[in-house]
DNA sequence: GAATTTATTTTGACTACTCAAAATAGCGGG
DNA sequence: CCCGCTATTTTGAGTAGTCAAAATAAATTC
C-alpha cells in the first residue's frame, strides 16, 4: 500500500501534468508540495525505482502508467469526498479541499463506491472539476476560460481550478460559481485585467491571472 | 496535531483502561497495538514526557487527563464514524471498525460535528459501544453480560464488547444485535459453556469468554 | 531463599521522510 | 567562449517510529 507521502506525490503530478503536459519540472513539484527541492528529487529517485514515476535528471519527471492509476484512484477519492462534503454535509465549497486532502488517503474503495452510489455517480465535483471513474478514466475536455474565450459572446462556467478558500469565497461573493451565466466585456492585455458581466450585476474586474482559472464554455 | 500514532497509542490506552481499571501493563498495550514490547516502552516514554500519559517502570501506564481527553475525541471519531458507516452508507456493521480506524484520524472536527448533527446525536454505535459527548463526556454504564447475568430471566443485549469482524458476523447470524431479548438457561462454568435462548430460536451454546462480550440489561 | 520463568527495558540498527547547505549542470548574454 | 544565473542534485544530518536481541527486574516455584 503506497503512504500518504507517495499518493501525494503522485496526485500532484496528475495535476501538474495536466498544465505542463509533458515533463513536470522539479521545481513546480517542489513548490506544490511545500517541500525543498532537494527531498522531491530524492522522493522522485525512489518513486522510480518503484516504476511509479519517470526521472529525467535535471529535466524533470512524469507518471507511468502505474504511476497514472495510482494517482487517479487518489484524485478520485479527493473529488468524490468534496461532492459529498458539499451535498450531504452541507459544506462550503471553499473549506472541502483541505477535508479532502486528509480523508482522500483514509478511505477505502469499499466506502468509497458507496459514497459514489449515494451521491448518484457524479462526473464533477463542486468547483466543476471532472472526477475520474472507477476505471480509471478521466473525461477532462479542454476548455475556454475567462481570459481566453471570445468577447462579447455569453458563456456558462463550467469549473474553477483554483482550490484556495479565499478565491473561492470571492468568486461565489460574485456569483461565479460553475453553472452560471456571464459575458467577458473587455481585456486590456498591458493592465492585466479582464472585465466581466453578470446577469443583474455590476461589470466586474478580474486580473488575467484569475480569469484564466475559470473555465468556460459557449452558452446555449 | 498528535500524530497517527500516538492517537492510537492514546486510544487503545483507553479501551484497555475500562478492563484493567488502574495501570495498564506495557503488555497489553503491546497487544493491542500489534507492536513488539521495546517499541511500547519508548513509545510511552516520550508520551509520558509530552504529558499525556504516567508511566511507572516496570508497572504499567496511565492516561493523564490531556491524554484522556484526547483519546475521548479520538473514540468520539471512530464511533460517530461507525455510526454513519452503517446508518447513512449501509454497510454491514461487522466490516466499519476497520474503516473507521482508518477514518478516525483523518476527519476534522468541523466535518465531525456535521455528521454527528446528521445522524441525530446518537448516544452509541451500532455495537451498542457509547460515543463520547463533544465534551469529553463518556457515559459507560456497568452491564451485565450474558456470563453473569441472572439464570433463566429475560434480558435485552446493550451492547457487544468485542470488533473481529467474525465474531460479528456469528453473532447477527444467531440474531444476537443490540436491542435482541434472549434468556440465559443453563450456564456450565466446568465446560466452559453458556445455553442462551432467543425467542422463536434453538437453544444457541456459547463460549464464556464469547458471552462475556455481550452485555445486557434486564428485560423490562 | 535460591532458581527459574515472565514482563519489561535497553541497546543498536533500520526505514521513510525531511531540511540546510554545498556542489554541479545547463542555460542565456555578452 | 566564458560568465553568471537558476534549477537541480548531492551530502550530511535529524526526527518519528519500528524491530531484534541482550540485559534486567520482579514474581513464582520448589
Amino acid at each position: 500500500m503506497p503512504s500518504v507521502t507517495v499518493e501525494n506525490y503522485l496526485k500532484h503530478l496528475l495535476l501538474l501534468a495536466e498544465e505542463t503536459d509533458g515533463l513536470v519540472p522539479m521545481g513546480a513539484l517542489s513548490a506544490a508540495l511545500a517541500v525543498v527541492p532537494g527531498t522531491v528529487t530524492t522522493m522522485v529517485k525512489s518513486l522510480a525505482a518503484d516504476g511509479l514515476v519517470v526521472h529525467r535528471p535535471r529535466q524533470g519527471v512524469k507518471l507511468t502508467a502505474a504511476g497514472r492509476r495510482l494517482a487517479l484512484g487518489v484524485l478520485r477519492k479527493h473529488r468524490l469526498v468534496e461532492t459529498f462534503l458539499v451535498q450531504v454535509l452541507k459544506m462550503h465549497w471553499s473549506a472541502v479541499n483541505a477535508e479532502a486532502e486528509q480523508l482522500e488517503h483514509a478511505i477505502s474503495d469499499a466506502v468509497l463506491d458507496r459514497l459514489d452510489a449515494l451521491l448518484g455517480h457524479p462526473s464533477t465535483d463542486p468547483h466543476g472539476d471532472p472526477i475520474p471513474s472507477r476505471l480509471g478514466k478521466l473525461h477532462s475536455q479542454v476548455y475556454a476560460t475567462l481570459a481566453t474565450c471570445p468577447l462579447a459572446r455569453p458563456v456558462r462556467l463550467v469549473r474553477i481550478t483554483e482550490q484556495s478558500a479565499e478565491f473561492l469565497q470571492f468568486a461565489e461573493l460574485h456569483g461565479l460559481l460553475p453553472g452560471a451565466s456571464a459575458r467577458v466585456t473587455d481585456r486590456n492585455l498591458a493592465a492585466g485585467l479582464v472585465t466581466v458581466q453578470r446577469p443583474r450585476g455590476r461589470p466586474l474586474a478580474l486580473s488575467l491571472a484569475a480569469a484564466g482559472r475559470i473555465l468556460v464554455e459557449p452558452s446555449r
